[in-house]
DNA sequence: ACTACGGTTGAATCCTGAA
DNA sequence: GTTCAGGATTCAACCGTAG
């Protein structure tokens, strides 16, 4: 298995092909199960549409678990609207730890009267077997700001993927992520000397994150 | 029906006798369905076991329902561990608009080195039609700090209920809590000029409500 | 009135040993 | 084997007391 590549492929289709215990880390951001397009946003990222069902989740699930290694962890962002579903889903192979919540530093749009500004995002915190976490004792609530999405739609920030994956990993160790849109997850694992293995199914974003990663490979950190 | 009152009778006894939309507000801390307790307290309240069923909770969730008014909106409390089991069991009557996050000051206790220090709850948010909430938009994510349980094993913070009471009802509405335990709800409610109706099966923790309640008497607020 | 300091806490979970 | 009871544990925040 080829390391540090993104596949521009369906990650259903590409973990067929990945051994079992293949991975220390899983370590994604999927489609939330919602419908989702900014209209208020000065660069239109395309609109995300066809995107309401979860029908591709079991499979994901199953398929995430059999690639992990034992004795490791995996974490699945998701929003509060499927986190039933989720977590249901989730915790018929992996073992929910505990559910943490991304605190972002500006609230969401949506309803402006009738309900409470979203301010945060889940994080589903599962195991495979027991290893520990690195580094000490943190709180299942993570504060990290919002960078602004240059990359993608649902950029996340980049601190918050490299304390996960130092939290979770160590030095050249695999992270696996089936939708790894801008390549947040690569360029964290990069910086920090472990080996990535991602999948994004967009041609546009596969290329947005390939001059991403490439960016900084003159750069000293 | 009787207001300003707590009952030392099972909630969902209670429930059957009230007539259907008859109140204004359902704000409730229910048992979580997990058996816990902290041994590293001096004063050790009841330990709370065999208490790994929810059993009670669909029902408890239709009655909810069925005697709060259209268009008003009702809160339940619960943890991450069965947070899929509770959102569940409440879409099947309510719309869950959001899941709010109460932010404690402090962490708990739990797996030291293999998990994420727990430092909230859940609060799920839900609407029967659509009134809207009072003073602004606020966050989703609730910082209040931890009281000290001196009432109640789990008691909640006081400016956190009289914040969910004041977004969600006018003056002379009434709020029902089926768990009401240490009181803190009515407390809320006696000095928000709202009225309340409460249930607590156990008589301990009755008669500790009671007393909170009637030290207000004379208090000026 | 303010600071310093020591004591106490936490909607847990793991581990060990007894039954 | 299997279940169950009880003890040990982090660490930042808070409280009371002493100075």
């Amino acid at each position: 298995m080829e390391l540090n590549k993104i596949h521009n492929i369906d990650c259903l289709d590409f973990m067929k092909g990945m051994a079992e215990n293949s991975v220390d880390l899983i370590l994604t951001d999927p489609p939330y199960g919602m419908s989702f397009q900014s209209n208020y946003r000065q660069v239109k990222h395309e609109k995300i549409v066809n995107d309401t069902n979860l029908e591709w989740l079991p499979e994901f699930i199953e398929s995430s678990h059999r690639i992990l290694k034992d004795d490791r962890h995996a974490y699945f962002f998701c929003s509060f609207h499927n986190v039933d579903i989720f977590k249901q889903a989730i915790q018929k192979h992996f073992e929910v730890k505990n559910i943490l919540v991304w605190a972002k530093n500006n609230t969401g749009m949506g309803d402006l009267e009738g309900d409470y500004a979203p301010q945060y995002e889940f994080i589903i915190y599962t195991r495979k077997g027991n290893r520990k976490l690195n580094d000490g004792r943190a709180s299942n609530i993570l504060s990290y700001n919002r960078t602004g999405n240059i990359n993608h739609p649902t950029e996340k920030p980049l601190d918050l993927f490299s304390f996960l994956i130092r939290k979770s990993t160590q030095e050249s160790e695999i992270v696996f992520d089936g939708f790894i849109g801008g390549g947040t997850t690569a360029l964290a694992c990069k910086m920090l000397k472990r080996n990535y293995i991602g999948c994004e199914i967009s041609p546009e974003y596969c290329k947005i994150a390939e001059e991403r990663i490439n960016s900084i490979s003159n750069t000293l950190f």
